[in-house]
RNA sequence: GCCUCUGUAGCUCAGUCGGUAGAGCAGUGGACUGAAAAUCCACGUGUCGUUGGUUCGAUUCCGACCGGAGGCA
């Protein structure tokens, strides 16, 4: 009896309704598997169930963090795990819905990651960087891991930088260490449903429609707000898409126009991103959604596949 | 009505001193393992508005016509 359910797949897809729906019936409690949602004050932009959608399931990693606060996949496991356990000593369902793939697979898998301690290695390698350029911080990385350094190319700047701290922090390569991770067999094993849509276009038409949305909720004034509480305007938060894009259009730089075309736009690509990410979870069952499919549709596709695998 | 400019990829445009064309964006596929809503990679054939003419050869030059923009009246 499988007493987990991932629900994956691209924003504005249907996860929220699916996770509610489906914990319902099961007797579950989800929990959000989203690197923003975790942030507080950020509601609209996010598309955080509202309590009204919940309806009356619990909810867990939701708005647990402060906007100004680093968040990290490490901290997202290690504050989700725990609840993921207790849940099913509780003897009911865990439903993890969400968008952010990289958090939902290490916490499947149970990835563990070496703490190390914050000694601003980072900004000391940003600062080479700028320094020496990266072609000087690539060769660096193929000194000591040539495998991830020949993997990665020269404009990822992000994962050199990231390969390097890796090393110099714990004394061990990236290589090392993923490969170290991966030997440890998954610590669950949930069933796998992924929302995708039959026809890209009608995703797309979801996502305008929902930035749209967005803007009538008070999106703007929701940005206005944390940025008056002093939030700055560099931090992980203020990366979300929906959010960086609004704080130009305050700052005057664009119109809020053109700010809500971009955040449709990056949505997009995002969406396409996610696909990407989790279609090569070969455990993935994909619930494709025809035109002129309803919710409930889905649902009942979804509860075949998980008696099925009751079984 | 006359004059000028303009019509090239889904969009914005470049270009070919005549040998059938290429950028950005969009789109599509992919990577990803302590920032991930982040970061990065790959993929460019289309009646060059239509139709005549000149030419070995026209998207390119010339004419007419049909769109679009502006100016003069």
């Amino acid at each position: 009896m499988s007493s987990i359910i991932c629900i994956a797949g691209p924003t504005a897809s249907g996860k929220t309704a699916l996770a509610v729906s489906l914990a319902k019936e099961l007797d579950g409690e989800v929990i959000s598997c989203d690197s923003m949602q975790i942030y507080k004050d950020m509601d609209i932009g996010t598309a955080k169930p509202t309590l009204d959608e919940m309806e009356g399931v619990p909810h867990h990693m939701l708005s647990v963090v402060e906007p100004w606060e680093d968040f990290s996949v490490s901290r997202y496991c290690e504050m989700a795990t725990p609840i993921l356990d207790d849940i099913l000593a509780r003897g009911k369902t865990a439903i993890i819905a969400g968008g952010t793939g990289l958090y939902m697979d290490s916490l499947i898998r149970g990835n563990d990651f070496a703490p190390f301690p914050a000694t601003g290695m980072r900004e000391k390698l940003e600062a080479k960087a700028d320094e020496l350029g990266m072609e000087a911080m690539l060769s660096e990385l193929a000194a000591i891991d040539p495998e991830t350094a020949k993997r990665l190319h020269l404009k990822d700047r992000k994962r050199i930088i990231r390969a390097l701290e890796v090393y110099y922090e714990t004394g061990q390569t990236i290589t090392q260490h993923n490969k170290k991770t991966q030997e440890v067999p998954p610590r669950y094993q949930p069933v796998w449903l992924g929302l995708d849509f039959a026809d890209r276009q009608e995703l797309y038409r979801r996502i305008d429609m929902r930035v749209e949305l967005m803007l009538q909720q008070g999106l703007v004034e929701e940005i206005r707000s944390l940025l008056d509480k002093g939030i700055p305007k560099k931090c992980t938060a203020m990366q979300a898409i929906g959010y960086k894009e609004f704080v130009d259009a305050l700052d005057g730089v664009i119109t809020i126009e053109e700010a809500a075309a971009k955040v449709q736009q990056s949505s997009r690509h995002y969406a396409k991103r996610q696909l990407t990410w989790f279609r090569r979870n070969e455990n993935m069952r994909w619930l494709t959604r025809q035109s002129g499919d309803g919710a409930d549709k889905i649902l009942s596709l979804a509860r075949q596949v998980v008696q099925e695998t009751d079984k």
